[in-house]
DNA sequence: GCGAGATATTTTCCAAGTAAATTATATGCT
DNA sequence: AGCATATAATTTACTTGGAAAATATCTCGC
């Protein structure tokens, strides 16, 4: 039987350059909503909108496709990101700061990573000096597993992708940064 | 105690990027991840991460934004999505058809449609043909909040975006239109 | 007209997340 | 030293969302 994966990989592959002289041949959901509100308030400016529906809606779909990989792994994806934080780290991580890496609470990460110390993916050290202190690091079955996922999970992100151009794909990432950055600039410190 | 060091540490990771010369002062946090990332597996091509890492992170941080907004009117994000389907389609929908318009689950929908009609927000009607069928629709309260919050929200969108120039907005918003088309064409049907 | 199956909605049950409380320990002030 | 306060991690209590079951009704073919 053919896995989930290397379905979503087929169907995104079967997307790829689905436009006629670089003009899509249908438009995207969000388009629509914009048209339908026009109608109801055509004084409004939903320029905003073109913007922020979009995005929520390819995060949304985005997060789908690779949360149906990661669940054939037997993964969710937030244990992904805790694997995932702790290996690019390179080293130990406390609770709390898996949880700042993660955006997590703090009980989140608690939860996940009893599940993961359970099926042997984190180990728990503790702190000698601070005893409310202890340091999670990945076993070789964790590191191993992260380290095999990892380019599974970016190819089939090249492929989910692969409709836009890699300019077009670098623009993207360009304009997503100089936004992030003031969003963060804004938002960090009232949110976190 | 732990504290102290490793906030120093942690300072000094997030300057760890910052450049003086024509390169970014600051970084957004996905940069920050990269960077760790290419130091762990530098023979591993990134790209995909800055795009889609960004946007998942952007995503959060404006719904955290906007959530707070609609958490001082007493709504949270699904119950405004299905005030605003059924302001912006402009008559009545049925729950199933709710359910699609704003990606929900049936049953997340029948939940949501009971509070909101204990708020005297929406209205019920039975369909006299097929008497499985229910009508909603939003009652005058429930118009009227959603055309008092709809230019809330957008105004707060704005100022969340002004960190962009308009000309880029309109290059984000039309690059994510390309890439959501690419990725509803069958990958929606697939998973969602 | 009457089953068999299809469809719309709701309900049930469970998984997962958070805020707040709890526990345990460390630090700082006097 | 001793107590008030701060911090790290976990636990508890509660909320929300979805998958699947249940309920109710319709439609089609005979």
């Amino acid at each position: 039987m053919i896995g989930t994966g290397a379905r979503l990989i087929a169907a995104a592959d079967r997307l790829a350059g689905q436009t006629i002289e670089g003009k899509p041949v249908v438009e995207d959901v969000v388009a629509g909503v914009l048209r339908q509100w026009q109608r109801v308030h055509p004084e409004i400016d939903l320029g905003p909108m073109a913007v922020i529906g979009r995005l929520n809606r390819c995060s949304a779909l985005l997060r789908q496709a690779s949360d149906a990989l990661l669940g054939e792994e037997g993964l969710t994806r937030p244990e992904f990101d805790i694997l995932g934080a702790l290996r690019r780290v390179g080293g130990e991580l406390t609770p709390s700061r898996l949880a700042k890496e993660t955006f997590a609470s703090g009980a989140a990460v608690t939860k996940r990573v009893k599940v993961l110390e359970s099926d042997g993916l984190v180990s728990r050290r503790l702190d000698e000096r601070d005893r409310r202190v202890c340091h999670l690091s990945l076993t070789d079955k964790g590191r191993e597993l992260i380290d095999r996922l990892l380019p599974e999970q970016l190819a089939l992100e090249v492929t989910l992708l692969s409709g836009l151009g890699d300019d077009r794909q670098a623009e993207l990432a360009d304009a997503l940064g100089e936004l992030l950055v003031t969003l963060e600039g804004r938002l960090g410190g009232l949110i976190g």
